[in-house]
DNA sequence: TATTGTTATACTCTATAACTATA
DNA sequence: TATAGTTATAGAGTATAACAATA
């Protein structure tokens, strides 16, 4: 040893570690499937909830999304650029913008929730159904316990 | 409802959303805490991995910890400019440099890994003992199925 | 020629805050 | 004045690739 050093906890012993590391590559495996059809997965997040519930204005989709309007506003451009959503004028208030999926946008949706399920099913696929619902259940009881809102992009 | 679609599976749907929800919450719950002693998470697990094995080479760091030699060069610059290493030329091979904890980043590191430890308890500290082994196993049999093997920093 | 480490560039995300148009 | 959306800036990550020094 070169060094006389206190016991230290290594990364390992925390379950926090495991979780944070096969969710990273989760998210990057999926992150590389969507690389093909030219999206990230914050714009995969954005989509999906617009096709949830379509003429969203950007400021409630920031709060949906736990994001703030400047990256909101930006992402948005991306994904008009791309020709997935239009900006549209909003009401009686001039100040709201009304944000739709394109024709082509909502085509897209579907695409991407198959590689969201393929994806889950490469990596959860073996176990068994009560171990997956186990864990969903601890996941869930841990963001009911601690009131997790935000839905998480990275 | 506004658009006539077709069912796609929603977000929450996915046991890897789950996964992803919590652990970004509690990175991020980590973060804050290192924060307060000016360190960010990928500069704790760099100084984590230099306090287990001192004196060595970026480029092994750099493969240890899945990333790139240049990633590698920045956070050593940060991190020696916070005096918590140094860069010390290598031996007979003198391309090879050689990074070393200073005293006061070793004195640091057991103060982070409680924060580590603290965090964790605040997550995961009501789930029973089995519960909590047998979501770690299970993570565990994934990396192992999947061949996952770099350390998860974001 | 190959490798180590540095540097430059670009991209995606974060956050804060200034700014405009409207209410 | 308050709010909606845009824009600018800065920071922390990612990645690729060029580069000097060394082997």
């Amino acid at each position: 040893m070169t060094t006389q050093s206190p016991a230290v906890s290594p990364l390992e012993a925390h379950l926090g570690y495991w979780l944070r590391f096969v969710s990273n590559h989760i998210s990057h495996a999926f992150s590389r499937k969507l690389f093909a059809r030219d999206v990230t997965v914050a714009e995969w997040v954005f989509l999906r909830e617009l096709y949830e519930r379509d003429a969203v204005a950007p400021s409630e989709l920031a709060t949906r999304l736990g994001m703030t309007r400047g990256a909101i506003s930006k992402l948005t451009d991306r994904l008009a650029a791309k020709s997935l959503l239009e900006r549209t004028a909003g009401g009686n208030d001039r100040r709201y913008q009304s944000l739709t999926l394109t024709r082509s946008g909502r085509a897209l949706v579907p695409k991407l929730a198959q590689l969201a399920d393929e994806n889950d099913e490469e990596f959860f696929g073996h176990l068994p159904r009560t171990e997956r619902r186990m864990i969903e259940n601890s996941m869930k009881e841990i963001a009911r316990r601690r009131d997790l809102k935000t839905i998480p992009i990275e």
